[in-house]
Order: structure tokens, then C-alpha cells, then sequence
DNA sequence: AACGTGACAGCAAGCGCTTTCTATGTAGAC
DNA sequence: GTCTACATAGAAAGCGCTTGCTGTCACGTT
């Protein structure tokens, strides 16, 4: 039925040994021998049988990539990056590797299974991307996991996550802390002295650290911050959207809004726009990410850039054994702060 | 060093069939027997090999999904919905699968060479999503390969696509004409006689597609069109922006300018604004696909809604064999037209 | 009391490939 | 002209799992 190997082998007259030879390319073999080989590939359209190299050879050329949320692009584009580095078709980086991209949802369950799964099907290289989940057990079992990935010789790599040096993965994360607090210097450079702040969900690192920078910036500038200025939610639009009602409930005299990421502030500035507010004019709003969308908002968002195709680019290349890791496993990588309409000064 | 079934078999007092057969959970064991079984796995920590499952048993648990660029949001929406039902670790739908999304960068090789690399992994399914590339060589070529997918018992889906009945496959097909000739018709009766459109690359099925219907529309109500008014580019903001400032050199008397997707009209929408037009009172916007930014746009995008979503996950579920195929394999997947602020009456 | 009948469990034969080790032919070395 | 060395090709032993077929009991039948 399925065309296998000893077929090929005995069109060409030549032993299976051989066959697989030419298809490896990593034994000598004549190239009048070669030739005959191919030919024969090609008449029978022989293909091999993944598993069962994957089997004997024990590798695979699976490569798989965690996301909280494909379509979310903040994700896409972190995973649209590291394929291109990992040699998929058209990514020339040697053999044709296959990204497996999972979708975790955030769920730390699902993030575990994948990492089995992938386990299973003795993945070549696993890049996590995006924050972590702030749960002592998970992050136990997480690393566990990654160690035992890394121990069966997955190169594991994390991207825009913190360090998991337990785990022995190699870490680019992204400095969110710095970002964020940048961020907010920058409004209170502008004048801004009640900031509302739209987290994100509690348990994730990138939530922390860009509140922890906000807050850093406040404590700098001697702002002391009003409990009620900070509302955590989801990192979505329509979080943001009700999350800058209810700040605008608590406080209506807030000049400015700092916002998760730029999809949040996407939906801030729905709010105030429903709510008769204008931008910057009566109140600034602040996103973080810059997704390709965020300058095309009305007024184009203030926010910070994060090079996440160049992270991501790097992540794969390190996966694959392309790229050096960086000293120590760890690199922080900056974001760049990005001024633009959606912030001014506040009203006098 | 690595664990096998059959040291769990040995710990288990068991033959590594029953093993095997505990873990597939396919032939009556008994339960006191499995029991045992499954404390030795978790003893050991056992993690099946999926190559050789693969090998022994002729099938795998991956699923392909071919997407032309996963970084935008269109394509990330159906690789989400997708995955979300073809039970991948908390979409329960039986056993474990493992989503393989490709991103094939809209190039004709790279999509080929996915789907021989799908086939190489003998995978349980694949849907290709978006539109399809105009190319007769290429078409037959892909048309051969699904054809060969099939009859290895890979199901194959399309999604977003237009049916391809020589290779065998299930179509959920977007109405795009439909679609574009609504959303013109709707320009149209604004009182708009002057329309710019931007479209896609040109070798798209998607592209061609949403332009005939527009072009209906426009025949219809008895607009003739200039061939100034039609402008190609990419499926990216920067195109729309560009094109967009070509149509206006070209006729500044444009009172709409219909884009191939919500992205262009992003970037239309910025060349608008940086000309100093006023949206809709000088120039009518319109887009297509409704992304979720499109309501966030100011004014908010008069566009056409695909539920990319339920698309994905109906393309999903049939994939799967969770769901009746359409009748006749292929079903039409209707958009809906969004007015929003961006379309308005021409001005006098 | 002899005998079918389930319900389980094990044997063993692969699945299709890679790779080590061995065989062979040829070319250069002396 | 014989010997060593190198370049290729083949034989065969797995890789770790699934599964058809063959036992083996413990029962219920007649």
C-alpha cells in the first residue's frame, strides 16, 4: 500500500541502508548511487515515515512553541518570529523542522499537559513564551517538567519570561518592570499626579512587574498612591473598557490611565470616549506592547515598544543551537518607550 | 535511561501488552490489574514514546493547521478556534492532540512543503485556512498532495477557503462575494458614485473574490468603474496606506474607499487622516473581516463580520469526526455587514 | 462430570527506519 | 605485484510500541 523505504531500495538496487543514507546526507555515498535514489524518491513520490525515523533515530524534528493566546498578536507575532528561525520550509536553517504552536489559554493544566505531550513526542526544542503563572506548586511542577525536557535533551528556551534557572532554560525576558516604569515617568513628567492603573490578572509575572514599575515611578516622584487607582482584569478589551468605568467611579478626577497592554488600552479609550472624556485633553492613556494597531488609534497610543519579532527571532535561534545563549542563560531585553498623541499634559 | 513500557510492565508484574493496553484503555483489563499498572507509571514517571506509538499503531495525534500568517489576527482567531476543538489538552474531545500550526507566509512552496511534511508525520488531520493562491500549477499540485493526505486517511479541512473537490476535501467556504458586493452596495446607497477600492496581492482567490463583488454592486446600480479606482497590495496596513494615497493622486474626487480587509482600511484610514481628510465626511471607509480592533478604530469600521470563530471550530470539530460534514462537503459560510461611523453620505 | 464460554493476560511478530559493524572493490604505496 | 588504506555498500540488530492470536483460568451449562 504506503511506499516504504525497501521499496525505493530495490527500485534503485541498492540496499535500504543506502536510501537512508542519501535521505540523511550524512554518510558518504557515490554520486552516481546518489542519483539513482533520488530517482527512484521521486517515481515512487516516496515519503518518509516520520515516526519511524523519529524512532529509530531517536530525535524528532518537532519544535514546540507555548502561547497564552494565538490569536492574540502579541503571541503571534513572538510565534511567527520563532518559526522563521527554527527552519521551517522557506526559514533555511538546515533540516525541516515542525513548529507545534500550543495554546494554552493562561491555564496552567494545559500548560503542563503540552509540556507532556511534547515530552512524548520528543520534541527537538520547546520556547515558552510570554509571563508566568505566579503559583508556588506550578511553578515547581513547571520547572520539574522543563527540567526533565531539558535533561532528555529538548533545548528549552523562554521568551518574554522570567528566569527559571532551576529548570536549566536559556531566558529572554523581557525588562517589563523597567518599561513600566519609564511609562509612568514619562506621564508624571507631563504633569500627572493621579494615575489610574488597568492591571492584569493577579498570578502573572508580567502583570507584577509592570505595576511593580508603575509603582516605582509613583514612589519616585513622592506620589502616594490611592489603592483605589488600580484595577486588575484581563488582558483584554473589553477588560479595559470596564475597568476604566470603574476607575472613573471611584475617582473621576484621575488625568491619566496606564493601562496592561495596548489591547486594554484600546478598550480605555472606548470608556472615555463613551463617557465624553477626550484624549489627552482630559484624560492620557498609556498602553504597553506597541502592537501594530496602537499607532493607529485615535490619538495614536503612547505605550511601550517590545521588540517581540527580534525576541522571538533570537529565542528560535537559540533553540535550534543557531545562536550563542546569552551569558549566564539569562538576557533582559528593553522595551523602548514610545511617545505619542494619546498622552499630554493634564487640564490645570 | 529512559523509561520504557516495558520496565513499567516489569514493576508491574505485567507483560507490556496489558501496559499498553492500560494506557489506550482499548481492551477489557481488569481493574485491579489496571491499577497496578498505573501506579508504576506514576512510580516511574513514565511518558509514553509517541514515535513508536505512532509507528506501531499507523496513526498519530497531530493535527495540522496551515495558516498564511499567524501573526495577524485573522488567521490567529481560527488557529485558536481550531485548536480549541480538535482536544488538545482541555478541549475535551477525547484523546490528546497535538496542534501543528504552520505558517506558510502565503508562499505556494512553503505550503506545499508543510503538507508533505504533515504527511511525513502522517497526520491524524489538516485544515487550511484562508484564501487559496490563483495558480493552475500550483493548484493541481496541492490539489494531488491533499488527494494523497486523504487517501492515507488524513482528513483534510478548509477553512476560509474555496472548495477543492478533486482533492477530496471538506469545505467551509466565506461568502466574500456576497460579502463585498453587500458592503459596496451599502456605500452605494449612501449615495456614493465614486469609489476607490484597495485589494489584495492579486493571485488570492480572497482577493478576486471580495473585488467581483464589489464590482457586482457597482454594475448593478449602474456605476461604471474607472480603472484608477482599483489599487493591489498586500494584506497589510502599510499597503493600505500607501494605496490609499495613490488613489487620491490619482482621483481626489474619491468620496470611498473600500479596503480588502480591515487592516488596509487601518492603514487607509491613517493616509486619510494624515492628508487631512475627514472621515466619513470627505471619505467613506470601509473594511472586512470585523477583527476585533475594527470597533476600536475612530470613527469605528464600517465593515463585513466573518465569524472566523465559529468557522474554526465547526472546521475543527469535522476534523475530528465530531461533526457531520455539509452536505455535498462544502457549505458557504455567510459575513454579516457592520455599519459603523466610518461610512457616511457623500458630501455634495 | 464433561464442556462450552467469557474474561483476561501473554507471546511474538511486526511497524519503517537508523546505524554499527562488516565486506568488498579499487587505488595508491613500496 | 603484493599490501594497506580508503571509499562505499550491505547485513542485521534494534528503536519502543501495538495487536492478532493463543493460552489459561473460573464459571455457568446440560
Amino acid at each position: 500500500m504506503t511506499v516504504t523505504l525497501a521499496d525505493v531500495a530495490a527500485r534503485a538496487q541498492v540496499s535500504p541502508a543506502t536510501v537512508s543514507r542519501v535521505l540523511n546526507g550524512n554518510y558518504p555515498v557515490a554520486a552516481s548511487t546518489r542519483e539513482r535514489v533520488l530517482k527512484a524518491v521521486d517515481e515512487l513520490d516516496y515519503v518518509l515515515n516520520g515516526p519511524a525515523s523519529a524512532l529509530a533515530a531517536a530525535t524528532s524534528d518537532l519544535v514546540g512553541i507555548l502561547v497564552n493566546d494565538i490569536a492574540d498578536p502579541f503571541f503571534g507575532i513572538m510565534a511567527s518570529a520563532i518559526q522563521s528561525e527554527i527552519g521551517g520550509p522557506g526559514g533555511r536553517a538546515g533540516g525541516e523542522r515542525l513548529a507545534v504552536v500550543c495554546n494554552t489559554g493562561g491555564s496552567p493544566e494545559r500548560e503542563l499537559t503540552y509540556l507532556t505531550l511534547l515530552q512524548r513526542q520528543r520534541a527537538a526544542a520547546v520556547v515558552l513564551t510570554g509571563g508566568a503563572i505566579e503559583d508556588a506548586p506550578h511553578k515547581a511542577a513547571m520547572d520539574a517538567k522543563l527540567r526533565k525536557l531539558a535533561d532528555a535533551g529538548t533545548r528549552v528556551v523562554l521568551c518574554g519570561r522570567p528566569p527559571a534557572p532551576e529548570a536549566g532554560a536559556i531566558a529572554l525576558t523581557f525588562d517589563n518592570r523597567g518599561g513600566g516604569r519609564e511609562l509612568t515617568e514619562h506621564l508624571i513628567g507631563l504633569g500627572h499626579r493621579r494615575l489610574g492603573y488597568i492591571a492584569g490578572p493577579e498570578e502573572r509575572t508580567t502583570t507584577r512587574h509592570r505595576l511593580e514599575g508603575h509603582r516605582a515611578a509613583l514612589a519616585a516622584h513622592g506620589i502616594e498612591e490611592d489603592p483605589r487607582w488600580t484595577v486588575h482584569g484581563r488582558y483584554d478589551r473589553r477588560s479595559g473598557y470596564e475597568a476604566t468605568l470603574e476607575l472613573l467611579r471611584r475617582d473621576p478626577s484621575l488625568t491619566a490611565v496606564v493601562a496592561a497592554n495596548d489591547t486594554v488600552a484600546l478598550g480605555a479609550c472606548a470608556a472615555l470616549r463613551d463617557s465624553g472624556l477626550s484624549i489627552p485633553r482630559d484624560v492620557s492613556v498609556a498602553g504597553f506592547d506597541d502592537l501594530p494597531f496602537s499607532i493607529d488609534a485615535v490619538p495614536a497610543l503612547t505605550t511601550v515598544r517590545l521588540p517581540l519579532a527580534e525576541a522571538g527571532a533570537r529565542a528560535g535561534r537559540i533553540a535550534m543551537g543557531r545562536e550563542e545563549p546569552p551569558p549566564g542563560g539569562v538576557a533582559s531585553v528593553r522595551g523602548e518607550l514610545m511617545v505619542r498623541g494619546s498622552s499630554g499634559a493634564p487640564r490645570a
